[in-house]
DNA sequence: TAGGTGAGTAACTGCCGAAC
DNA sequence: GTTCGGCAGTTACTCACCTA
């Protein structure tokens, strides 16, 4: 187990990365200040304190707000994972019951992963828990990991191969496509290969 | 069209008071 | 004495408007 700096890390103040994450999410001291209520100037001096801690600037004005320096992007996610953490250890509430609860989970999710999933999770659910509620969202996988992020997602399926590491990813199925074709019309026969594939144009 | 000017916005900074 | 956050002033920047 990596051991603990005790004598340096009580000269780091947690709120301080708080800061630092909401500084990274609104790109703006003032909207970020607002975020976790502060006022501006103390945001401000938040910002002064970390870039002494981080010896870097951290955050630069520029004409379009904001920018983060290399720096910055590469705190972003090790200090979100870390707060997410810290969070679920110390804020958790009592142990999750499927059985007894009654919450209901925001899902982003395609039409045609829909029609794969849903059936099967509404029958499950049925058995194990009966309290719990499904709001579901046509959405794009981009916007997905958006919504992750603002909180107004639960949860996203669909094929994502991007992402930040405080997206946790679970392999949910497999799944397959049939390819239609006439061999008249494209002068190829069974079976195709994937040079045949690749050679005439196709829609998906 | 280019340059100057003023208003508005946002970030920075010095200073101060409160809390510990 | 130290730290933190707010107030107030300053600075930097954008944008709209006006004028030559």
């Amino acid at each position: 187990m990596t051991s603990i700096d005790h004598a340096n890390l009580a000269r780091l103040d947690l709120n301080l990365l708080v800061a630092f994450d909401a500084l990274l999410t609104e790109r703006s001291v003032t909207r970020a200040a607002a975020r976790i209520g502060l006022g501006q100037s103390a945001m401000s001096h938040n910002l002064a304190r970390l870039r002494t801690l981080f010896g870097d600037e951290l955050l630069t004005r520029g004409a379009d707000g904001m920018r983060p320096t290399p720096r910055a992007l590469a705190l972003a996610d090790p200090v979100r994972v870390t707060l997410s953490q810290i969070q679920a250890a110390v804020l958790q509430r009592e142990a999750f019951d499927p059985s007894t609860t009654d919450r209901v989970f925001k899902i982003g999710l395609a039409d045609s992963i829909e029609v794969a999933v849903i059936p099967g999770l509404v029958a499950r659910l049925r058995q194990v828990a009966p309290g719990v509620g499904l709001r579901l969202r046509s959405i794009n996988r981009i916007s997905i990991l958006e919504e992750l992020d603002a909180g107004t997602l639960d949860l996203g399926i669909g094929v994502f191969n991007q992402g930040q590491i405080h997206h946790k990813r679970r392999p949910l199925y497999t799944d397959s496509f049939i390819c239609l074709f006439n061999p008249t019309q494209l002068n190829v026969s069974p079976p195709i290969s994937l040079e045949d594939y690749l050679r005439v144009p196709h829609v998906l």
